[in-house]
DNA sequence: CAAGTTGGGTGACATTGTCACTGAACTCTC
DNA sequence: GAGAGTTCAGTGACAATGTCACCCAACTTG
């Protein structure tokens, strides 16, 4: 079904033959439709994970019901945060949703200890997930503690639309994405409208004048 | 001077005595007052801090003059932000203060390297605290996103006072633990002063009904 | 089409952040 | 121990953001 995954992650490209092939052979691939939880409270996973295909968002949320993005997965990335999890058994309120629909290989962690053990080029492919993983919840914080809501919202127009002119987006996700209130983000919206940045319509937005964004995003 | 450091660390105590022996003989031994920059933007280390005694404040700041504290390192422990910084080359402005006078152990990559390669102990250990630090962020996340301030100031209170009944600590101080400004602090706890729960002089807060100011914490 | 569901708008108010001050408390120097 | 400078804290006005209680419009479904 797939030809050969390990050619598709930095960890396990620059592995000897031999030990590739064990690997194929030790891991399980599964397939989870999008929406799906990936993992979270209730859902620990005893397996480390590696996305193949796909996208998957990990997000934080309040009991007030509030919700915020922490980072994507993409593929050919490692999902450290549920290995954290393990490691410390501390709880934590984070989960990952499928966002596409995934594919993801699952490997077992004796097999993970043993590579980690034995292959240098793994060991530096975890050890980078996890910095990587450090460095953007930093920036997480920085945003949340730091930045302000136009340009912060600015800023996640212009990376969900990457260099499409529209992204499908209720208020409420954006809300979800930001960890803030709807009204908020309406609030922000009908600014950025009014100042012809964007238009507006339901489930939609229009980023009509991205250099606008641009400066915007990338002021303060 | 030190008798042997590497009692001291999860991920050494366990190696065999003649592992242990040749750090010693690897490692180097530094000591800074307190007040110090450990690590920061401008002095990023090339190799692997080990705490032996004493506690860093690692805290992330602003460019408009606000800053939050990340978590504190305590003896016993590694920083594995520096490892973070050294893997994934990219630009953060954390940066780590000394509280009080410390005592580290410096390891140089190489050994750092072999070490995890070949014992499994520290290996564990390095995850560990990789993890810990993952999960310290997403409460900062949490805390900051959809926190209140009045809660977060008592947790604070609470924790920088230990056992103790009075803190020695400055509005502004306290202010930079949570990420906010003085003036908001000062009016949180002019609130707890009129509610009895603390009393104020210059530069010192006695904790005088600290059941309340617990219940205030464990709320909403 | 009617009814239900979802997305979005709005005004009032609470909390938090920012700014521009003031004065009090400490430190230092002479 | 009397000023001078510095650090710390208090204040009022205002801006930005969060919360609440609604409303209505747009879609969806039976």
């Amino acid at each position: 079904m797939i030809p050969d995954w390990t050619e598709r992650f930095q960890g396990t490209a620059a592995l000897p033959r031999a030990v590739r092939d064990r690997l194929v052979d030790v891991a399980r691939i599964i397939h989870m439709d999008a929406g799906a939880q990936v993992f979270g409270p209730m859902n620990v996973p005893d397996s480390l994970f590696f996305l193949y295909d796909g996208r998957i968002r990990v997000s934080q949320s309040s009991d007030t019901g509030r919700e915020i993005t922490l980072y994507r997965v993409d593929a050919g990335d490692s999902c450290v945060l549920t290995t954290a999890c393990m490691l410390a058994e501390e709880a934590y309120n984070a989960e990952g949703v499928a966002e596409t629909e995934i594919t993801a290989v699952v490997l077992p962690k004796p097999a993970f200890d043993r590579l980690v053990a034995e292959e240098e080029a793994f060991r530096k492919f975890v050890f980078a997930a996890y910095s990587k993983r450090l460095i953007d919840l930093l920036r997480v914080v920085d945003d949340v503690a730091f930045g302000h809501m136009d340009v912060r919202l600015a800023q996640r127009l212009l990376a969900l639309a990457g260099d499409l002119k529209e992204i499908p987006a209720t208020h409420q996700r954006l809300a979800s994405e930001l960890g803030t209130a709807r009204e908020v983000v309406s609030r922000v919206l009908s600014d950025f409208q009014k100042r012809e940045m964007i238009a507006q319509s339901r489930g939609r937005i229009a980023l009509v004048d991205k250099p606008a964004l641009r400066a915007l995003a990338d002021s303060r």
